[in-house]
DNA sequence: CCAGATTGCAACCTCCAACC
DNA sequence: GGTTGGAGGTTGCAATCTGG
């Protein structure tokens, strides 16, 4: 099993009771990434043995460089799967039930799994469901004697970018995503891609599932048959306290996820799994605009836009019969069904009663959709993150005449000077966000209209 | 004073997600 | 499959510095 911890006390602690502990340090998060991919593949390589040319690719594919071995000894061996560390002080009274060796099956058949690639922090001691088990793929009444799950992810999947759904930048998958700029060589590219690719099927594969096990989970009781208290929860180790706190359903998804294989077809859900799936959604985020995707929530929201718009124009759709319920309760968690400057095609009675733009065919203004602009939102956030930083290094050094470099806020300075430019000359169309936000650099004294070509060397102090 | 080195910057490129 | 826009990377120009 492999970890990143952030603290030597917590590694030291997980590694006591192995006779032969591996564990390196590293500078960031990448180079202890590409550590364990790598202490992945000579796994597999000990199990099956390379060729000579297999050797090679690999050793360009994952590159020599960049670990930083400060320390070593070693821990692995392929039995030692079958220990498990001992748990920390803070969280052994929630030590879990062990319910057999399914895990050590699951590892096995599933060695690509991301969750045995990405750094963090999992143990996961659930038993999860055999996969020969006739009610997991019939009746779905998944058989849980009373356990506590415990839950530790690590700072990697708690922050900066927790997995909902269908979004891609928040896959934690992104990470090997992130590693693009020091590609190496095509072949290094094609490999990081390929693995992506795979790795991110997987995980939305694994999606609807989660969401069935988690919520099949969460309704167990956990002394069946007496009435005990209903529910298992789901726990997340609070790394500054150091205590056991109960994890959000984002945490326990991300969490279930890591540990369940493929999702059978038959467990797809139904529609109005699907919108209470949309209700945890809402209740995270704040909002029912799930992004778009190929699969997964984002796609059956998108369907549902789809539906509906064929219904409104009169289309024959299967199903229409139930469809206006469905708006119904779509409409009550505060769904919307249009997109800004999109055609309104029902002019349904909210749309009526605005009076704004609600008859049919008619081009939608009204801010109501306004929330709907996910890349716009995630736009704005990222934006006001490098303003901030902005504010910092003018609180700091007094003037906003920050450094050029090749990237973070020197390149980001850079930016919004070329945005300026190309909005001036016409290449690129000025938005009202622009509009406010060029005014605030230049409230902050930024000097955005560009001055002569070519630069100079640092001025002397005086 | 001058040639070469250093540096800042604008323009352009590639890549990608999001959207249509 | 095309478009858009943000991000990092690259290149070339020209101002400026350095040392002889």
């Amino acid at each position: 099993r492999y970890c990143v911890f952030f603290r030597w006390a917590e590694c030291r602690a997980q590694l006591e009771d192995y006779d032969k502990a591996e564990f390196d340090v590293f500078d960031n998060l990448d180079d202890a990434s590409r550590y364990i991919l790598k202490g992945e593949e000579e796994r597999r390589r000990l199990k099956r043995g390379l060729s000579p040319e297999e050797k090679q690719n690999e050793n360009d594919i994952l590159g020599g460089s960049g670990c930083k071995r400060k320390v070593q000894g070693t821990i692995h061996d392929e039995n030692a799967g079958n220990k498990r560390a001992r748990p920390t002080s803070a969280t052994s009274s929630t030590a879990p039930v062990d319910h057999g060796g399914d895990q050590e099956q699951h590892e096995d058949a599933d060695g690509d799994a991301l969750s045995s690639k990405l750094p963090h922090l999992v143990q996961p001691s659930l038993s999860a469901p055999a996969s020969n088990d006739p009610d997991l793929t019939g009746t779905r009444t998944i058989e849980y004697s009373g356990f506590v799950l415990r839950l530790l992810i690590s700072d990697i999947l708690l922050t900066p970018r927790l997995y909902f759904g269908p979004n891609y930048d928040e896959h934690p998958g992104n990470m090997f995503h992130r590693r693009q700029s020091c590609q190496r060589s095509r072949e290094y590219t094609k490999a990081f891609r390929e693995l992506r690719d795979d790795e991110e099927a997987r995980w939305r594969r694994q999606d609807e599932l989660a969401w069935e096990v988690m919520n099949a989970v969460r309704s167990q009781q956990t002394t069946p048959g007496t009435g005990g208290d209903a529910g298992v929860k789901f726990m997340r180790l609070e790394e500054d306290k150091g205590e056991l706190v109960e994890a959000t359903d984002l945490e326990a998804i991300t969490f279930t996820k890591s540990i369940l294989s493929d999702c059978p077809k038959n467990l797809r859900p139904t529609w109005d799994e699907r919108l209470s799936h949309l209700t945890e959604y809402k209740k995270y985020h704040g909002t029912t605009n799930v992004p778009n995707a190929r699969t997964g929530l984002g796609r059956w929201v998108a369907k549902q836009r789809e539906i509906s718009r064929k219904f409104h124009k009169g289309e024959k759709i299967s199903g229409a019969e139930w469809q206006k319920e469905r708006e119904r309760k779509l409409k009550r968690l505060g769904f919307y069904f249009f997109r800004e400057g999109e055609r309104v095609g029902g002019g349904d009675e909210r749309e009526a009663a605005r009076g704004d733009g609600g008859t049919p065919g008619s081009i939608r203004t009204s801010p109501i959709d306004v929330p709907f602009n996910h890349r716009q939102t995630k736009e704005i956030k990222k934006w006001e993150a490098f303003y901030t930083q902005l504010l910092a290094y003018k609180k700091r050094w007094g003037d906003v005449d920050v450094p050029y470099s090749s990237r973070g806020l020197g390149k980001w300075v850079q930016k919004q000077k070329e945005r300026y430019r190309d909005i001036r000359d016409g290449k690129k169309s000025e938005t009202e966000i622009w509009r406010g936000q060029s005014a605030r650099l230049q409230e902050l004294g930024m000097d955005l209209v560009p001055k002569r070509s070519g630069g100079g060397r640092e001025k002397k102090a005086v």
